[in-house]
DNA sequence: AGTTCAAAGTGTTAAGTTTACACTTTGATT
DNA sequence: AATCAAAGTGTAAACTTAACACTTTGAACT
């Protein structure tokens, strides 16, 4: 038994598993970043290692909710982050298909040949505030461009994929851009953020007039400082007066 | 070992299971109904029964959607319909939580005190083609007015909740309420399933001419007979049409 | 100190969409 | 023949979206 055998193992239930998506922005390059590690190899093995979403077994006497946080937390050491259920991925075979992944899993579970079911989960958050520490059965933990994300563990790939388009669907829907930027933040930000992620581009315009109008952002008696050129406004996002409209009227689509 | 424990048990995964929330709509009455089943008691539990979802165990090499298929067909004998994943319910408690759930899964269940999570599925079909018959466990499968549903066994009520939630959601954004309706139907039935799904008045005119705008609408050159009133022309859903313009243009919303 | 740069900030018009609103037609039933 | 119930139809006002270009500002560089 190896180090990751140790504790709680009876714990877990060992057939259903949480996996996260969590998505940052980086605002110097514009890019959407995933979090993800990288797994400890067990020196007995020899084999090229993928990157995978941070994700383990649920206990027994856990929520969905309560597992995926407790899990990215261990891996990953970020937490106090709201996570919301994508959806269950089941294939009978997803821990199968690539013979490292087995070989991973035979240093890491008690029963590597189980079949395994993943409740995925994603979040946005701010990237500048998190930074992952890996711990656990993670060798690292980091952020990386989701244009940039190689073939990853599992069906790891399938899911980062869903959430993507879970993602665009919400930013469409639902004023969500918020949550991949500090608190306080520029309109020029929230823009490259919508435009970024739906691959599109926006009219500065037509942009600005269309957020303010919904009446969910603050404008700040601030500006950002240390920009080389005309220093900008900084809002930041109205929860509160959101959640009161959202009762009343139905579309924040962009 | 009663009947039910019969046969594919070893096949079975203990502790995951499918449930389908299929809704079909009531021409008559105009009400949206939902598919339920009454499950057979065994006579040595003394217990007032709910009604529940069909659902069941999944098998160990299905994947989930093959299983949400195979027990709606097993339960209910309704099949060839589309069955979309709605998410995974995974309190660990949302067996326990009632007497007679329990004493039902003693029942049916070689382990019955197995925390069990469950992927929920949604479907919308049409209630005057899909006559349910019962069998398997289920003593009876029926239709019944969402509105007059009753407290339903295990988590149930939520899940049925949730997907109507996402019901109403996906009739504000994708052309979806012809699944409900015969293939041939008119305009003021298609109107009546989004009044009484969102539970909002529609202006006909508008209405019509909204949803003609879309242009996947075909008028037929026929119509409803045997109506006490003027005789409406019959339309059908262009799928291949809709399939088309759907990679062209984001927005179908109502 | 002056120039350059890069993004911020700002308004208007035309086109398109949504809303509100009422009467005539038709076919079956009595 | 009269009645009923829903089908079918058009327009104007309000609102929303899309398309479009120039000036301002602050830092960085010379």
């Amino acid at each position: 038994m190896t180090d990751a055998f140790e504790g709680k193992e009876l714990d877990l239930v060992q057939n259903i598993s949480v996996d996260c998506v969590v998505f940052g922005f980086d605002l110097n390059a514009l890019e959407l970043n995933v979090l993800l590690i990288e797994r400890k190899k067990n020196p007995d093995y020899e084999y090229e290692d993928f990157f995978a979403l941070p994700g383990n077994l649920i206990r027994q006497s856990e929520t969905f909710d309560q597992s995926a946080i407790r899990v990215l937390k261990e891996l990953t050491s970020i937490q106090d982050i709201f996570l919301e259920q994508l959806m269950a991925f089941g294939n009978p075979n997803r821990t199968y298909l690539k013979e490292n992944d087995r070989k991973w899993l035979q240093t890491i579970r008690p029963q590597p040949d189980e079949r395994v079911v993943t409740i995925a989960y994603y979040s946005l958050i701010n990237l500048e505030k998190y930074k992952p520490t890996a711990s656990s059965f993670a060798k690292k933990a980091i952020w990386m461009p989701v244009k940039d994300v190689p073939e990853l563990a599992f069906d790891h790939s399938q899911i980062l994929n869903k959430a993507f388009e879970a993602l665009k669907l919400k930013l469409r829907t639902e004023p969500v851009g918020f949550n991949l930027l500090p608190r306080k933040f520029t309109l020029g930000q929230l823009q490259s953020v919508y435009e970024t992620i739906l691959g599109i581009e926006l009219d500065k315009r037509n942009f600005r007039r269309k957020m303010l109008n919904k009446d969910i952002l603050i404008q700040l008696d601030e500006k950002q400082k240390g920009v080389a050129h005309k220093s900008p406004y900084l809002y930041k996002f109205d929860q509160a007066k959101y959640e009161a409209l959202r009762d009343q009227k139905f579309d924040f689509s962009l």
